[in-house]
DNA sequence: CAATGCAGGTAAACC
DNA sequence: TGGTTTACCTGCATT
């Protein structure tokens, strides 16, 4: 991989502003969709964990197409993702009870809170699976992700290399996400480049796409 | 063919 | 109480 500068960062902005916009309307898009679409979106993000993007949206649609996304058993589910996703019988029983908090009176309600943050502690707390780097992965994918930064390992070594932080977190605590969140936040100001859209190109720097 | 690295981490047990 | 460690789990591409 390329040395990663903020004038490297700059460049491949650039490019390729264009391709980004255009995916955040998409996300936004996504966002007012139905309920189903949104459910999709939660039910992708409950599957990347350690795993391909591409082998779980295919998974998810799967899914769909089988019909396993609100009926399926817990067994049925698992062996579709054998082969796509990494821990597939936890993940399994995570979209089993994501589609039943899915029906409690206020889930919905989750998703029309006004802010991002209290937003996103909800989500951690009521859905199994989402740590906070997931429910802002989700919430970035339905549209919500102005200020939520998606923290997973391409962006930490990414803030690395540009000299954000000095080593890589050991272990993510919620304090800790917090502060490194701040940092990217900081990097996106100084770099003048909208925080979603930051995201966005430093995963294209890492892994040479845009995904979801 | 065997060894290694990688895949958008999280929950729970442990001290 | 909060940081650290471990279980979850395995196919696929590369060397």
């Amino acid at each position: 991989m390329k040395m990663i500068t903020e004038n490297s960062v700059k460049n491949a902005y650039t490019k390729i502003k264009s391709r980004i916009e255009r995916k955040i309307a998409d996300f936004k898009k996504t966002g007012r969709s139905e309920e189903n679409v949104i459910f999709k979106e939660l039910v992708f993000c409950i599957l990347t964990p350690q795993s391909s993007a591409k082998r779980c949206w295919s998974a998810v649609e799967s899914l769909d197409k089988d019909g396993l996304l609100y009926d399926g058993g817990q067994k049925d589910i698992s062996e579709l993702l054998v082969k796509k996703t990494r821990f597939h019988n936890c993940k399994s029983q995570n979209i089993i009870l994501a589609r039943r908090m899915l029906e409690k009176p206020g889930f919905s309600g989750i998703l029309y809170i006004d802010d991002d943050f209290a937003m996103r502690d909800q989500l951690v707390s009521n859905v199994r699976g989402f740590g906070f780097k997931e429910a802002s992965h989700f919430m970035r994918n339905i549209g919500r992700g102005e200020k939520v930064a998606i923290l997973d390992r391409h962006i930490l070594r990414c803030m690395m290399a540009l000299k954000v932080m000095d080593k890589l977190p050991g272990s993510m605590s919620k304090k800790k996400y917090l502060e490194t969140e701040t940092m990217f936040s900081d990097l996106s100001q100084k770099l003048s480049i909208p925080l979603p859209h930051l995201d966005l190109v430093l995963w294209y720097l890492s892994t040479g796409e845009i995904f979801k």
